[in-house]
DNA sequence: ATATAACCGGAGTGGGACTCACTTTATTCG
DNA sequence: CGAATAAAGTGAGTCCCACTCCGGTTATAT
C-alpha cells in the first residue's frame, strides 16, 4: 500500500490514452483542441481536466517526455568525442529535436507564451545539458568559458521556434554554425 | 481629387485613434482585446475591423511603425563607422528595439505564430537592413560573406521574443556578443 | 439640396478552453 | 461475496474572445 496513492487502473489507462493521442496528433502537425483530444482518446473533456490542469500542461508533459531522450545525450557524446566536437554534435541534435517537435511547434507556442512552470523546468534541463558540455569544452580549452548554457539556449530560441518554412533546416544549420564559431575558444578576447 | 480615394476625415481620425490607443496599451504591457481597444479609442469594434482585417494586422501595423526608425539606422551607422563596427552597433540597437517592444512581445507572439503577410514584410525589411551591413563588412574583409541577414535575424529571434525576465538585458548582450564573434571574419573555415 | 458612397455601432455568432453537479466504477474490508 | 466509499468519469453548460452583419448615420460631390 504505497503512501502516495498509486492511481486507479482505469485512471492510468485514460491518462496514457490522452497522452498518446495528443502526441500523435501534434507530431502529425494537427492542431486539435481539448474536446477533440478527449474524443479521440475515448473519454470526456472532464476526464482530461482531471489529469491535466490545463491544455498547456498536457502539452508540456508530452514535450517533457521527448526531452528525456535528448537530455541523456551529453554524457554519451562526451564519452565518444572531444568536448568541442561533442558540443557541436549536441547543437545539431537540438536542431533535430526541433525538427521532430516542429509538428507541435504551434502547440509549444502557447506554452512558451505563458511561461508555465512545467515548461520552465524543461528549459532548465536543456540548459543544464548545455552547461555540462560547455564546462567540458572550457576545461579542455577549446570552448570559451564565459558563456553559460542558458545563454546558448536563448540564442537557439529562434531555431526552435522556427516555423515549417521551406528550407528551414538549412537556415538552422547556418545559425548553429554561426553560434558555434562564436563559442570556439580564440574567437573571443579581440572584440 | 486624388485617384486613390484619400480616406474620409472621420475615418482617418478613427484609424489614428485606434493605432495610438493600442500602441500605448501594448507598450504599457497590457494585453487588451479588440473590444477594449475599440472602447478606449471611442469607437465600436465594427470600426476597428473596417480598418484592420484582424487584430493581428493592427498589431503588425503598430510594429511596422516602430520598425521605420530602426530601418533608417544602417545608412547612418555606415556613414559614421567602419562596417564591422556599424554592424555591432546595429545589433545592439536591435536589442534596444526589443526592449522597447518588449511590452508588446506577447502581442507579437501571436503575430509570429501565424506568419501573417504583414509581419513577414517587417521581417523582410529587418533582414534587408542586416544585409546592407553584412555586405559592407564583407567588402571590407572584416565580416564573413557567407551569411545573410535573414539568418542573423533568425538567430536573434530568441532575443526579440525574450520575456520580461530579470536580467534579460545582460543575456541579450551576451547573445549578441556571441553572434558577433561568430560573424567576424577569421572565426570561420576551421569547423 | 440631394444623392450616394463610405463609415459607424453594437448586438450577435462561432469556437475553444474550462467547470461542475451528478453518475459510474474500481477498490477495500467486514 | 457484497456493501461501502472514495476516486474517476461524464458532458451539457459557462465564459471569454475574435470576428461578422446590417440598419442607421455622415461626409463629400454635384
Amino acid at each position: 500500500m504505497p503512501t502516495s496513492r498509486p492511481l486507479r487502473a482505469d485512471a492510468r489507462r485514460n491518462r496514457e490514452a490522452l497522452l498518446t493521442t495528443a502526441r500523435e496528433a501534434f507530431l502529425a502537425g494537427e492542431d486539435i483542441g481539448v474536446d477533440e483530444i478527449a474524443r479521440r482518446a475515448g473519454v470526456a473533456v472532464g476526464t482530461l481536466y482531471r489529469h491535466f490542469d490545463t491544455r498547456e500542461e498536457l502539452i508540456a508533459e508530452i514535450y517533457r517526455q521527448a526531452l528525456d531522450e535528448l537530455c541523456a545525450e551529453p554524457d554519451a557524446l562526451l564519452a565518444r568525442h572531444a568536448p568541442d566536437r561533442a558540443l557541436r554534435e549536441f547543437l545539431d541534435l537540438l536542431v533535430e529535436h526541433a525538427a521532430t517537435s516542429r509538428g507541435m511547434s504551434f502547440a509549444l507556442e502557447s506554452v512558451l507564451a505563458t511561461d508555465s512552470a512545467v515548461f520552465a523546468d524543461s528549459r532548465r534541463r536543456m540548459a543544464d545539458c548545455l552547461d555540462a558540455l560547455l564546462r567540458a569544452g572550457a576545461a579542455a580549452g577549446t570552448i570559451r568559458g564565459d558563456v553559460d548554457g542558458w545563454t546558448v539556449l536563448r540564442a537557439l530560441g529562434g531555431v526552435c521556434g522556427m516555423r515549417a518554412t521551406e528550407g528551414w533546416r538549412d537556415e538552422a544549420a547556418q545559425i548553429v554554425a554561426l553560434l558555434f564559431d562564436g563559442l570556439r575558444y580564440g574567437a573571443t578576447t579581440a572584440r
